[in-house]
RNA sequence: GCGGGAGUCGCCCAGCCUGGUCAAAGGCGUAGGGCUUAGGACCCUAUCUCUUAGGAGUUCGUGGGUUCAAAUCCCACCUCCCGCACCA
């Protein structure tokens, strides 16, 4: 039967709301705090962010069926740049922009318009997710919604900052960001034409000296200061004579610009055409030894300095130069000094010789200096030297020191000895800002930081971190990880939404820093949105006192104007749900937001507050790649759930892969999914709840089976293995339930129904975390009372696990197996089979050696010669490929089984199989099957077969 | 470079932690059959190689090792993917 999810999920969906099954309130019950990262609303959710919340959902679900009182919140994250950038362009017009908003999101064009407003985007998208978590069945209590804009988290996020600072965790320093003049703002990935994230790196400069001027080099590797042999310029280039913090530099024109805005003090003195330069000679700081400057046209303005330091023996581009000015016209005095160059090599690398530079320009056939391929073999020398390389003899205290790690040395005793500077330069040039400005490094002062560098704080969250449960474990290392490595951390920006600093009303609290230990404002926000309690009371007293346990309750009631009994109430709140039990996000927030969680739960909450589990989950693929606006394969949640039902898509995206692993989505995988429900949904309408009568071998068999679904679904969910424990219920237990029903129509039973009707209800309580709508559904058509979000979890029975019903099920399967097995290599009809089950002295052999090898002994020859020694076994040497063969069949079975048969001595083949094969037989193969025990008196043996059977594995004749 | 992860029977993907139920689940694909007016959907059977008796052989990136026994444990190597920041 087609299932009409729509309805049934809009069903279930108001039944929940009316109930307010999930308005979570302190109770006597043991609480469960379960929280997941909340969503930017700067668009509609797709597929990929279900995945996080579905997953969440399922395990607050799951702890409610358990017993717990669970509370699982939501809010809504306005902080940020992007949404700011959104509105710019809606703004001005951008085509792009707008046709996204129409066509991929579905944004109706009226409200489009209003899109200029920054708030006016964030509430769009903020109700539509609403709506999509909604219509997934998300179990979130929405009364305590809020977004970081709201006024009362303003005051939360100023106390949090301020704790943060009075603990001298926030400090200010100077920092680069990319910048853009023309704004006057920083610049990131969101701000700049084409998405472009601005990239820079840091060159360092070289002073040469030349007369009363100094003229700088811009080089990533200051160890080739020693190899250094001539400057090149560019004779075209009109140079500039600056004046830069009382020295006088010559650079390019650009070089002098970007310095501007590089905290260093700029004025512009006069110029000095590159051909002027030409032939004359300049200082090397530190050795006093005169090189001459040369020209060369790939030295460009842009690039550095517009001034070039020439290492021919490491640097392709200066040996490819050199040989260039060799073969060209020059005067005769310019001439002899070019030729008196020879090219210092100062890095030993295996697998160069003594000028890398000079095969690397062999190798790749370069032309001239303007030859693009002198790029890559630039690369190329320059990663192998620099990974792989040694300074040699001649660069004096380094001699001998690793390239990789001389760098930075080399680098700190230029700058303390003055013979350098720093530049900042973006490498990604032009980055143009939305506003249609070239973008350049800037260096900000006064910028405010975490200081997550701090020893101590990252002592504190290492052992935060090791008393956490973290899902999945493997991921626990990635986290000691980024701690290690974790530096100062830029917490204000200048614009965008969010919470201004108290003390500096400049800035404004960044996002990844507004949304740490917001989990403890769920605990409050209920109070704001039903209005006890309203912003314009709060101070931080307050926030102290209900969240720290800090200061007097009548002081605090009469700053705040809040009585003392609401006052209590919400401490007692704060105090009854936290700490977070459980945390959720994808692995893209490991190395930032779930860390920082954990390092400001640290500095802020005492102990018994921190944080107690974190579950991390993969992305989510579309057909394999990666979902992207380019690819447009991004499927919007709230249209896939409008074509599939959201419980197909909710169970869709669990089966499809385990926690960490990134999961390929495809609709085909919904398809089948539905298929695979809608199979399980039909079968509950004719199953009944009637008392069954005297139980079967295989009725015991399946509710065996069952207990032992409940024991591995339960322990999968409680490690979030999602993917195994939904597997288990729909897939897993089929081929038992197929065996089950092999057993019962070959029988010819009709009294079954209220096994089936006992097994599904099991199944169907363990699907309604994860499809709670058609959960509720099939539970209500099996007949039962109240809801199945509402019923207890199944619980596992050991007494309902019977071992030995469990093992003969498996000794039939093996013996109808083995039937199977020969008629399909001997491709005959049978006429009639016989089966013989082995005599009492072989069981007891068999059980002899079972023993053995339980306590480790497989040697063959011992054993053997330890059953001729018993006058009891002795017989068994004139059967020797028994022992082999049974030692054999022991070794090849798991250690459960074995377990089970030194428990159960007295199983008997013969009647089991006596009185459950026939009619096995008869429906499988169509022949009647006789059973004899091998030492049977009367026995019907033609072939003599009979001597082959071994214990648990029948001699069989088909005739 | 540093750090993390992965390589499985045509494809996708389980299993590895805790060695034996593993020629290895499930899905897709393919072949045959059933159902259907037909198509789809669904159901059944088969799907490494050999085999006229339930068997044997060769497989889990490559090469070694430990063990009675290795996809699973140990060592080395090869290949691929991801993160390395001021951005949500």
């Amino acid at each position: 039967m087609k299932i009409n999810w729509k309805e049934i999920e809009a069903k279930w969906r108001t039944k929940w709301s009316e109930n307010k099954d999930f308005e979570t309130d302190p109770n006597e019950k043991q609480k469960k705090f379960i929280t997941v990262a909340y969503p930017y609303p700067n668009s509609p959710q797709h597929i990929g962010h279900g995945r996080t919340y579905t997953l969440a959902d399922v395990h607050a679900r799951f702890y409610r069926m358990l017993g717990f009182n669970v509370l699982f919140p939501m809010g809504f994250h306005y902080t940020g740049t992007p949404i700011l950038g959104m509105a710019k362009r809606v703004e001005a017009n951008d085509k792009e922009i707008i046709n996204n908003l129409k066509n991929l999101y579905g944004v109706p064009e009226d409200t489009i318009k209003e899109f200029v407003e920054p708030i006016k985007i964030a509430s769009y998208f903020h109700q539509e997710i609403k709506a999509g978590m909604i219509e997934m069945g998300y179990s979130i209590d929405w009364r305590r919604e809020f977004t970081t804009i709201d006024p009362m988290y303003a005051k939360f996020i100023e106390w949090q900052i301020k704790i943060l600072k009075e603990k001298k965790l926030i400090i200010q320093g100077s920092h680069p960001v990319g910048w853009c003049p023309k704004d006057q703002n920083p610049v990131s990935q969101h701000d700049t034409l084409g998405d472009v994230e601005p990239d820079f790196t840091e060159y360092i400069l070289i002073k040469f000296k030349f007369e009363n001027y100094i003229i700088p080099t811009a080089t990533l590797r200051p160890e080739t200061i020693f190899g250094v042999v001539n400057l090149w310029v560019n004779p075209e280039i009109i140079y500039k004579k600056i004046t830069v913090n009382n020295e006088k530099w010559i650079v390019s024109k650009e070089c002098a610009y970007k310095m501007e805005f590089l905290d260093k003090k700029i004025t512009y003195e006069g110029e000095i055409k590159g051909s002027e330069l030409i032939g004359k000679t300049v200082t090397v700081p530190h050795r006093n030894e005169s090189i001459v400057i040369l020209p060369a046209n790939f030295v460009e303005s842009e690039t550095g300095t517009g001034v070039v330091m020439s290492v021919p023996s490491h640097a392709p581009f200066d040996y490819q130069a050199l040989i260039d000015l060799k073969k060209s016209q020059m005067e005769p005095e310019l001439s002899k000094k070019v030729n008196a160059i020879t090219p210092i090599s100062i890095i030993v690398t295996e697998g160069y010789g003594e000028n890398p530079a000079k095969e690397a320009v062999e190798k790749f056939k370069i032309v001239d200096q303007n030859d693009p391929k002198l790029e890559e073999a630039t690369k190329e020398v320059y990663s192998k030297e620099f990974y792989e390389g040694k300074l040699k003899s001649n660069t004096e205290q380094f001699a001998g020191i690793k390239v990789a790690f001389a760098k930075d040395t080399i680098k700190e005793w230029l700058i303390k000895n003055k013979h350098a500077d720093i530049l900042l330069e973006l490498t990604n040039t032009p980055v143009r800002c939305r506003c249609g400005a070239e973008c350049v490094v800037k260096v900000l002062n006064n910028q405010w930081f975490l200081n997550y560098g701090d020893m101590n704080w990252k002592e504190k969250a290492t052992k935060c971190f090791d008393s956490m449960n973290i899902l999945p474990q493997e991921i626990r290392t990635e986290f000691n990880y980024v701690i290690g490595w974790l530096r100062e951390r830029a917490c204000a920006r200048q614009h965008g939404l969010g919470t201004k600093l108290p003390w500096d009303k400049d800035w404004i609290v960044e996002s990844l820093s507004d949304s740490v230990i917001y989990m403890a404002y769920y605990t409050i926000s209920k109070f704001i949105n039903n209005k006890t309690i309203v912003s314009d009371n709060l101070t931080s007293e307050f926030f102290d006192y209900i969240f720290l346990d800090k200061g007097d309750l009548e002081k605090i009631s009469s700053i705040t104007k809040i009585s003392n009994n609401i006052i209590t109430e919400i401490k007692k709140e704060f105090q009854y749900f936290y700490p977070v039990d459980s945390r959720h996000s994808g692995r893209d927030l490991v190395p930032n937001h779930l860390t920082f969680f954990v390092l400001n739960h640290v500095a802020i909450f005492p102990e018994s507050n921190w944080p107690r589990e974190i579950v991390v989950n993969g992305s989510v693929l579309m057909n394999g790649s990666k979902m992207s606006k380019s690819m447009g394969n991004i499927i919007p949640l709230r249209k896939a759930i409008a074509d599939y039902g959201a419980d197909p898509i909710r169970l869709a995206i669990i089966i499809s892969a385990e926690l960490l692993q990134d999961a390929d989505f495809n609709m085909e995988s919904v398809g089948g999914i539905q298929n695979k429900i809608e199979s399980l949904f039909d079968q509950c309408f004719s199953l009944k709840a009637e008392k069954s009568d005297v139980l079967e071998a295989e009725d015991i068999w399946i509710k065996s089976k069952t207990q032992k679904m409940i024991s591995q679904v339960t322990i999968a969910v409680e490690k979030m293995r999602l993917r195994e424990a939904l597997h288990d219920i729909l897939f897993g237990f089929e081929s038992d339930l197929s065996w089950y029903m092999k057993r019962v129509t070959a029988k010819n039973r009709n009294n079954i129904s209220s096994i089936i009707h006992e097994v599904n209800s099991i199944r169907i309580a363990m699907l309604s975390p994860f499809a709670p709508h058609i959960a509720e559904e099939m539970w209500e058509k099996l007949g039962h009372s109240g809801m199945v979000s509402k019923s207890a979890w199944p619980i596992f029975s050991q007494i309902n696990v019977d071992p030995i019903s469990i093992q003969s099920e498996e000794y039939l399967k093996g013996v109808i197996e083995d039937i199977t097995k020969i008629l399909k290599v001997t491709k005959m009809t049978p006429q009639k089979i016989t089966i013989y089950t082995a005599d009492l002295f072989k069981f007891k052999v068999y059980h002899f050696i079972l023993e053995k090898i339980t306590k480790g002994q497989t040697n063959m020859g011992i054993i053997m010669k330890e059953l001729m020694a018993n006058p009891d076994t002795e017989e068994i040497k004139k059967n020797p490929d028994f022992v082999q063969k049974t030692i054999k069949d022991i070794l090849s079975e798991p250690t459960e089984i074995r377990n089970t048969k030194i428990e159960s001595k007295k199983f008997n083949e013969k009647n089991f199989l006596a009185n459950e094969l026939a009619e096995l037989g008869r429906k499988e193969f169509s022949v009647e099957i006789q059973v004899f025990s091998e030492s049977d008196s009367e026995i019907y043996d033609p072939k003599e077969k009979a001597r082959h059977a071994r214990p648990f594995k029948p001699a069989i004749l088909i005739e």
